[in-house]
RNA sequence: GGGCCUCUAGCUCAGUUGGUUAGAGCAACGGACUUUUAAUCCGUGGGUCGUCGGUUCGAAUCCGACGGGGCCUACCA
């Protein structure tokens, strides 16, 4: 232990990486444990495109330089196999002998080599006795010296361990690295859908003065330079709007959203949203672009739109998803005619009798949670629910024929909340009305309910042009796809 | 926020009713091996049993507090 790094000498080091740190001095005595360069001539992958179905112990002739991170470590006496994996996940053979390496460097492989490094190899592509298509080295050197052990192999790990180390799930992990891939394509396949219909990317402001555009707590944070609180957005809505106005008239952003509110399996304190806005459109063309973007990401990163989630069960995404109104369908499900004159006193009476506990001044809110209790639970496919309480959807307009209802729908898959979209509120007087009703609620106690925005009622006195909008979580999209958790869909989730 | 469960070696896990020095596989260390595929064989080391406190002759084990994680529940998408 007498040639570790200062840093490393004042801690009682674990046994296997004090000898890792040993190693490293060595290797750095003898030229370097973390060259700058290597004389790289193929991929992993690029050789193995070559030769896909050679013999067993054929030579190739072909001189190939290459460099992996080592995974498996089979040494013997004068003969060692090592299976090298590139960043995507694929593997090839390393063999180090006697004979075309020399003792030299078959001892400082055997001495300096552990799992998990990243080693460069350079010799003849052969396949062994065995079949396995290898790299038979004239020479080989250390690419990155690993100082921690990799977890083995023949075991999966720990959830917890997964999600707070995600680079040794990806390195491990197959499934890991292809969720990272499937959520690449799918925003990929979302910016196409998009960019085919001319819509224009833009990025709205994460730290705002005021939060606005959804119902949510938010998470607070204070700037020094203008000596001002400020809120991480819990919605781009507000500023994406102000976009159309300004002539922008299709227009999406995908981006992060932060609500300080609890976390579960569908729901994290920040997640990727897909917000758009068409100008001239309503909520009837947002249900046909919002159908499309989710059809197009499965077909163009699955190659189908009938889904083979994790647990084997399928997800099927396929057709025309069914249009169903709110109200009627609740009429329908609990047997009582629910209308929007229905008043509060009948439905808090109704939510009784199936022991649902709620006590709120809204009309609106009584419907959603019935309708979820009473409907929700027979979504099975995905469906869109049309026309929502006006009370409980401040930014959206009043329905073009039915009274008491505003033309919004939420997309529920697998019996969760995936999409929601309106024909918006551009009214800048009844948007007013609407805010100062949120207010007063807001005096009530009602954390989540909206501020009154001047800059964004500003906005609206310039003229918006009648618009359709529609905001897509991007994590659950991904949730729809794999039927994993939300929090294997994001990269790096938050860990306390 | 409420309820239940859980934390043991680098990783995955055993550990009986509270009883000697806490075990296994992989990984590591020493040795053998020129065709292995989770290589094999022989040998060795590695632990603040999440943390702190309590009960007891004796605690990984029982009790309490705190911390991490999970599930259910409530709020939200």
């Amino acid at each position: 232990m007498s040639k570790v790094g200062e840093e490393y000498e004042e801690i009682d080091l674990p046994e296997q990486i004090a000898v890792r740190m040993d190693k490293r001095e060595r290797l750095n005595a003898l030229g370097s444990a973390y060259p700058v360069t290597l004389p790289i001539t193929h991929t992993i992958e690029a050789t193995k495109a070559k030769y896909p179905n050679l013999e067993q112990d054929i030579a190739t002739g072909d001189q190939v330089g290459l460099a992996g991170r080592i995974m498996f470590l089979r040494n013997t006496g004068k003969l060692c196999f090592a299976t090298l994996q590139s960043g995507s996940g694929e593997r090839i053979q390393a063999m180090i002998s006697l004979d075309k390496a020399g003792q030299e460097q078959l001892d400082s492989w055997k001495d300096l080599v552990d799992l998990g490094d990243h080693v460069f190899v350079e010799g003849e592509v052969i396949t062994s006795k065995r079949g396995e298509l290898s790299v038979l080295a004239t020479k080989w050197l250390m690419a990155a010296k690993t100082l921690r052990p990799l977890p083995n192999l023949h075991n999966e790990l720990g959830e917890e361990f997964r999600v707070r180390h995600r680079y040794i799930d990806l390195i491990v992990r197959d499934r890991a690295r292809e969720v990272v891939k499937i959520r690449a394509g799918v925003m990929q396949s979302i910016r196409n859908t998009f960019a085919k219909q001319a819509f224009i990317e833009v990025e709205t402001p994460m730290l705002q003065v005021m939060h606005g555009g959804a119902s949510a707590r938010p998470f607070k944070t204070h700037s020094n330079a203008f000596d001002t609180d400020l809120y991480l957005r819990i919605a781009p809505e507000l500023f994406l709007k102000r976009a159309v106005v300004g002539g922008l008239e299709r227009v999406f952003e995908i981006n992060r959203n932060f609500r300080n509110e609890g976390a579960d399996r569908t729901h994290s304190p920040e997640f990727a949203m897909l917000e758009a806005y068409e100008a001239y459109g309503d909520y009837h063309t947002m249900m046909d672009l919002t159908q499309a973007l989710i059809q197009n990401a499965a077909s163009d990163v699955l190659g189908t739109q009938v889904v083979q989630l994790e647990d084997g069960t399928v997800n099927d995404l396929s057709g025309t998803w069914p249009r169903v109104s709110m109200y009627e369908s609740l009429s329908e499900a609990c047997g009582v005619t629910v209308t929007p004159e229905t008043s509060v006193a009948e439905l808090k009476k109704l939510a009784d009798t199936v022991g649902i506990e709620i006590d709120h001044p809204l009309h609106g809110k009584y419907v959603e949670e019935l309708w979820e209790h009473f409907v929700k639970p027979g979504l099975t496919g995905p469906a869109f629910v049309i026309d929502f309480p006006v009370d409980t959807s401040p930014l959206t307009r009043d329905h073009r024929s039915k009274a008491g209802v505003v033309e919004k729908w939420d997309l529920y898959i697998m019996g969760y909340e995936q999409a929601t979209g309106y024909s918006e509120l551009v009214d800048p007087v009844v948007q007013r009305e609407r805010f100062v009703a949120q207010m007063q609620l807001a005096a009530t106690g009602d954390p989540e309910a909206m501020k009154l925005d001047e800059e964004f009622l500003k906005a609206l006195e310039f003229g918006m042009p009648p618009s359709g909008g529609l905001g897509l979580g991007i994590d659950r999209l991904l949730m729809s796809l794999t039927g994993l958790g939300i929090r294997e869909t994001i990269l790096f989730p938050l860990v306390k």
